[in-house]
DNA sequence: AAATATACTGAACAGTGTTTATTTTTGCAA
DNA sequence: TTGCAAAAATAAACACTGTTCAGTATATTT
């Protein structure tokens, strides 16, 4: 009885099909080229088909955010080989950053896009992104447990450097810094890391 | 000739008409309800007549960042009337995100929302952001000069500040605190408030 | 009253997500 | 191999969206 098995990779490579479409529109026109339509285009079928295999279009966007929350865990985690917290902390902070910088459409689908909220959290996606952040906290647990701050409230120590983290990502990717000459947003992030980093210091 | 007066205060009635059924929808269903469509039908006229007064739904979009940009500069500038500069500052911040948070629609339209945003700059919207935002950056100078910080950035400083209140606002506005139980989510932005502020006095 | 200018609208175009009835393709037993 | 049932794919429709344009109704001027 291999057909049924078949037929099961069958419906797991179409998914995939229709996922791949859908990354490619994404990335290569942004989230508003991501219709239905086109995706039954790209992959010549009928737009009723891709109902046969997602549910509704914010499946489909849900299944994007995993791929992006892949990214991001790929891009953040190698500051988890340093051992120094402290270092590895600043380290893992850079690397958010400059991920939101470098893939400011993924940041946007993780961080601020409201489109697929219904789903994320029951999907493989929030596990992914829940990983990441408690390596994050279990950092700053380890800052603090070594004595690097004063304050021993890991939580608020923990979000608000995040606060920051996001606004610095969130204003740039969303074009909130009209008011600094576009030459100079990218430096002013730069020196803005650089006193967090200083500010945390002295928590 | 009081006739083309007459009709000059007409052609505007009409504006205020369309903006605020627009305005009205807003606040009552959200951004999404707000389709020409709706707007036109809920002030009885065809949605063609909306666009012998706004160029397109972007202008009206635009209006309505005005609208909220008002609305926060009222809820943000009686911080002006303390004296001492670094208390300014903090009550400034204070109400920065008790607009966020008693206003998330509001917030979302001026901070994070993408849709009008070809407009802002030339529109009145925004110089009325940037009164704001410059009393808040003369504010710090005004700290500045007085030695309340170290460092005698008040760009980056300002700019690490305005992260740090913007990602507190924008993570609670775009429900990324799903990792924190709901009731703790005020607390946590409070207890947070209260770090940066205390992180600002050692910058 | 006739001509002109202004205000308004119905209908259409090109999109969107989604559903349903229908057709085509596939798999298997007689 | 044929006939039939199950599965897969689709055409067409529904209810929306922003926007444009030709044509109608109203108001103003001559």
């Amino acid at each position: 009885m291999g057909i049924i098995e078949r037929k099961e990779r069958e419906k797991e490579e179409m998914r995939r099909l229709i996922l791949d479409a859908a990354l490619r529109l994404f990335r290569e026109k942004g989230l508003d080229a991501v219709s239905i339509r086109n995706i039954a285009e790209s992959i010549e079928y009928s737009p009723a088909t891709i109902y046969l295999y997602y549910k509704d279009k914010s499946e489909i966007l849900s299944a994007l955010q995993y791929e992006a929350a892949a990214v991001k865990r790929d891009h953040v985690m190698p500051a988890a080989a340093i051992e120094n917290p402290w270092e590895r902390l600043v380290e893992f902070g850079r690397r958010y950053v400059d991920f939101g910088m470098k893939h400011p459409d993924l940041y946007d689908l993780l961080f601020i896009t409201r489109a697929p909220m219904e789903f994320i959290e029951n999907q493989q996606c929030w596990p992914l992104g829940m990983a990441v952040h408690s390596f994050f906290t279990e950092t700053v647990q380890a800052c603090v447990d070594q004595r690097y701050f004063k304050s021993t409230d890991t939580e608020t120590i923990a979000y608000t450097l995040w606060c920051h983290a996001h606004g610095l990502v969130s204003l740039f990717v969303r074009e909130r810094m009209r008011m600094y000459p576009e030459e100079k947003r990218q430096e002013l992030a730069q020196k803005s890391f650089t006193m967090i980093v200083k500010m945390a210091e002295s928590i």
